[in-house]
RNA sequence: GGCCCGUUCAUCUAGGGGUUAGGAUACAAGAUUUUCAUUCUUGGUACAGGGGUUCGAUUCCCCUACGGGCUACCA
């Protein structure tokens, strides 16, 4: 029988999650639902140097925002609590004892300095990083090199020390990557990794194994920046004796920077003068892509697409189709570029997939921002109308905002070129008549309208541009008679009328 | 430097021993729309290079180049 299929989803507090740490989310999150499985939310705050407050919050809004949902997790608990590292710091020293009882592991009491001295010495320059390995840990000072007395008087001493991890000198390691295939590694260019820190607190070598095993964990979905140090945790479960029980690893391609080179960095920021992070964090001036405007299913919908592809020619996914379509098989190697352009025709989309009593219910925020107080069945039918139109959800209040609020300013170049002061008269003879249309709406009033034109031979160009000026106060937006509709009769009016008397004196 | 991973249009990608190398975004032109947006049509640009294997390679293998990641008592 199958194993139940456990993936988890674990950060470390250090700051904000960018998109690809969201992504990595999502993708754990899709293959969960996608097997009827179950994930987990675990913070790996081993380093309490580097712990951020509120990270921990920011990820998990994060993720509900973008619909990821948890089983288990820091901020639901779960059979396996605690899933904060740092409260499970006792279950990791016996472990850890287990390895340095069965030899797979080493005290190492070197300082700082002295570690510092031993890469100064060594460094060449074919060599600039030398490692603690299987031939520098022989001159250090550990229990390897040590003789059993200096040892046990240095822990008795209580001599501030670490616990490596002792790697064979020669022995193939290699893993089939659900995404790359079989990735081969020699133990003897791996280093001894610290394990377990002089401060108590192991580090994410080791917590990462011992977590996954005792969670159970079946897939580790990652970035392709823990690739280097897999093999260590493979070394690492097969010293446990867990080999039976590693889980399968995938590790994904990286999300790389908008413009220039490399990977998507938590120090970038806000400099590319669009969003990188799903919601925005004032104190770390970071702005979020929800509070620019993307619906939710738009987001992971991009990101989804950010390494990974079913196949077809489909670009638009709901959550349930990528959660049907989605597998490992179909993540690329190579690393993605985000592509600010993609994601804004994408959120269009989803977009124009929603309904105005949806849209109006996603404006209420803009909608308040701007001290906007309307009628909720007045906000769809100009969401209705604008819909087309807007890219952000924004977009609805700030390209219709003559539904809302007065003209702010009109479009003086066309009523210059459009505007003649002897058809006064007649315009206020067509904004009469149509004051007269009992049933205000869009087909009632261009019936009325065009009659009128055709009656005195003016022409749609003679009109409507100013019609759309004096309505809207520029020349772009919704259909005129549609504008009229929604605007109602009276307002209707009298922007016709106003706007009349306005095209007068700027002539 | 070492180790590992990668390389199809500007970008995201499909494809895969024989294809006019497909789609999408962006861009350009045109049509529709009285405007804008939408929509539709059209257009240009890509298999990093060199060796093999093969009747044939963009596809398989090797090398080189380039890009990236890692190289902490950070994750």
């Amino acid at each position: 029988m199958e194993k139940k299929v456990r993936l988890r989803y674990a950060p470390s507090p250090t700051g904000a999650q960018h998109i690809g740490g969201i992504r990595t989310a999502l993708f754990n999150y899709l293959f969960v639902k996608k097997h009827g499985g179950e994930l987990i939310l675990r913070s790996e705050d081993t380093d309490q140097s580097r712990f951020v407050e509120g990270a921990e919050e920011f990820v998990i809004n994060s993720c509900k925002y973008a619909g990821i949902e948890f089983d288990e997790g820091i901020h639901v608990g779960g059979p396996y609590a605690p899933y904060r590292q740092s409260e499970r710091k006792d279950i990791y020293k016996k472990y850890v004892q287990q390895l340095i009882d069965n030899g797979n592991a080493y005290y190492a009491f070197d300082t700082p300095e002295e570690l510092e001295e031993m890469r100064n010495r060594m460094i060449t320059e074919g060599n600039p990083s030398p490692a603690y390995d299987h031939i520098t840990r022989q001159y250090m000072k550990n229990s390897v090199a040590l003789s059993q007395d200096e040892v046990e008087k240095k822990l008795v001493n209580n001599e501030p020390y670490v616990i490596r991890i002792k790697m064979p000198r020669n022995e193939e390691i290699k893993f089939n990557d659900l995404i790359r295939g079989w990735v081969t590694f020699n133990s003897s260019q791996l280093d001894d990794k610290v394990l377990f820190k002089s401060d108590g607190m192991p580090t994410y070598h080791l917590a990462n194994v011992v977590d996954d095993y005792l969670m159970k964990i079946t897939h580790v979905v990652r970035g392709e920046e823990w690739l280097p140090s897999a093999p260590t945790h493979v070394m690492t479960y097969k010293f446990f004796g867990w080999e039976n029980e590693m889980p399968q690893f995938a590790h994904l391609p990286l999300i790389l920077k908008p413009e220039g080179n490399g990977k998507l960095s938590k120090r970038d920021g806000d400099k590319y003068g669009f969003p990188l992070y799903a919601l925005e964090w004032k104190e770390q001036n970071i702005s979020g892509l929800k509070e620019k405007g993307f619906l939710p299913e738009a987001f992971i919908n991009f990101i989804a697409l950010l390494g990974w592809h079913p196949g077809g020619d489909k670009e638009i996914f709901t959550k349930e189709e990528l959660i049907q379509e989605f597998s490992f098989e179909r993540v690329g190697k190579s690393g993605a570029r985000f592509d600010p352009e993609k994601a804004k025709w994408i959120n269009q989309q989803h977009i124009k997939m929603k309904s105005g009593v949806e849209l109006a219910e996603l404006l209420q925020p803009t909608l308040q921002k701007n001290n906007v107080i309307a009628d909720t069945a007045y906000i769809i039918k100009v969401c209705e109308l604008m819909k087309d139109r807007a890219v952000f959800i924004p977009d609805l209040y700030e390209f219709g905002y003559y539904f809302f609020n007065d003209i702010k300013s009109y479009d003086t170049e066309t009523i210059k070129k459009k505007w003649k002061p002897e058809r006064t008269e007649i315009f206020l003879q067509l904004i009469a008549t149509i004051d007269t249309v009992d049933n205000f709406t869009e087909q009632n009033i261009e019936a009325v309208v065009k009659a009128f034109m055709t009656e005195y031979k003016l022409g749609m160009g003679e009109v409507m541009p100013l019609f759309r000026v004096a309505l809207a106060g520029g020349l772009q937006g919704p259909p005129v008679f549609a504008m009229m509709d929604v605007l109602g009769k009276k307002k209707s009016v009298a922007r016709l009328q106003f706007a009349v008397e306005k095209f007068n004196t700027l002539q």
